[in-house]
DNA sequence: TTCCTTTCTTATCTTTTGTAAACGGAAGCT
DNA sequence: AGCTTCCGTTTACAAAAGATAAGAAAGGAA
């Protein structure tokens, strides 16, 4: 991402923090947020049929936060996304920037294509993960590739993400625990 | 998309056949394709430490096969693209095209958008039903999904896009069979 | 601190999956 | 036709996962 880029979009940032437990966007949300994680960590999810919170995605630092729904497809969220600590992020409205961003198609295009890019890479690698890895793999390469949000995630959100239970996961650590001895 | 982008596309655009086994993109390949499938059916797939083949995801007709690698990340493909059927496809060049819409930047992004929501959606699909659903629903949910995949496809490039073995899948098929009686 | 809630682990049981091998049928080839 | 190769099903066994429940540990709040 170039500089001008940046300056551009800092410039329709703000700042905002979010305290544990807070929605950054809630389900049915229409609003086209794009959120910079500066520190702290969310997690999205869905609500199932039998009213049990599926987590499906976990950001830490650094991570974007991003309406999919909004801003690719114009329709509501299915998630809703929500502060597990004190989250500080930059906040960016991506309608407010896109029609700033019109006398400057270039940048806007740069930044979108940025965006869809990065997106695209992390959900690739993670339909990768299933098709060539089992659970206990799984585990592991999510270790490797998120270590930050290890022990300070609940595991029974980790496990949702990697698709098993949380009782699994529970019996995948103890597992890997004694394969090192 | 528009008119004028489905013309301008189409401008780029050349008439193929494949015959059954050819590859449309072979691994390693940087040419930034991207087939249209008229008739036909198209696996992709890579090859892993023990010189498996894994199929990765299945085209059929209607459906868009795009070296991502090289479109998205400037790489080489990670995956062979294979004609598992007699395939008629429009082919594009995507680079090509990209220099020539330089004329008309409007008409190259909404294109570009268009393409990368296309390819988002699908694969947050195929992640969600990862997370949610068991095997079985998955594949229940492939069928319903890609009806005019099952019997032309053989069932062990199906059993990899679900993330299991081809002998799960003929149990889960038998399964369903006699939950049927 | 104590109490309460949440999370993690453990145990039991059932179901499903992976692996390897064998069989049978279908498809392709000469 | 006959042959071979590929594919799918099936079997047997071992390993792992889901479901449920109970207990231990950890975290938060008063």
């Amino acid at each position: 991402m170039n500089l001008r880029s940046i300056l551009l979009l800092l410039r329709h940032a703000s700042l905002k923090t979010f305290q544990k437990g807070e929605l950054l966007i809630e389900k049915d949300s229409t609003h086209m947020n794009i959120f910079y994680i500066r520190s702290g960590l969310v997690r999205s999810f869905f609500i199932n049929e039998e009213t049990d919170e599926i987590t499906f995605q976990l950001f830490p630092e650094y991570a974007l936060v991003v309406n999919v729904q909004a801003i690719l497809f114009d329709t509501p969220s299915k998630f809703s996304y929500e502060a597990l600590e004190t989250t500080r992020v930059y906040q960016i409205n991506f309608q407010a920037f896109r029609e700033l961003a019109t006398q400057n198609a270039k940048v806007l295009n740069t930044n979108q294509k940025l965006l869809f890019q990065h997106m695209l890479q992390q959900v690739y690698q993670r339909v990768e993960s299933f098709v060539l890895l089992s659970p206990e793999e799984r585990y592991l390469k999510y270790m490797q590739d998120y270590p930050q949000v290890i022990n300070r995630a609940p595991d029974k959100y980790i496990a949702h993400v990697l698709g098993i239970t949380p009782v699994s996961l529970s019996r995948i650590r103890s597992r890997i625990a004694s394969k090192k001895n």
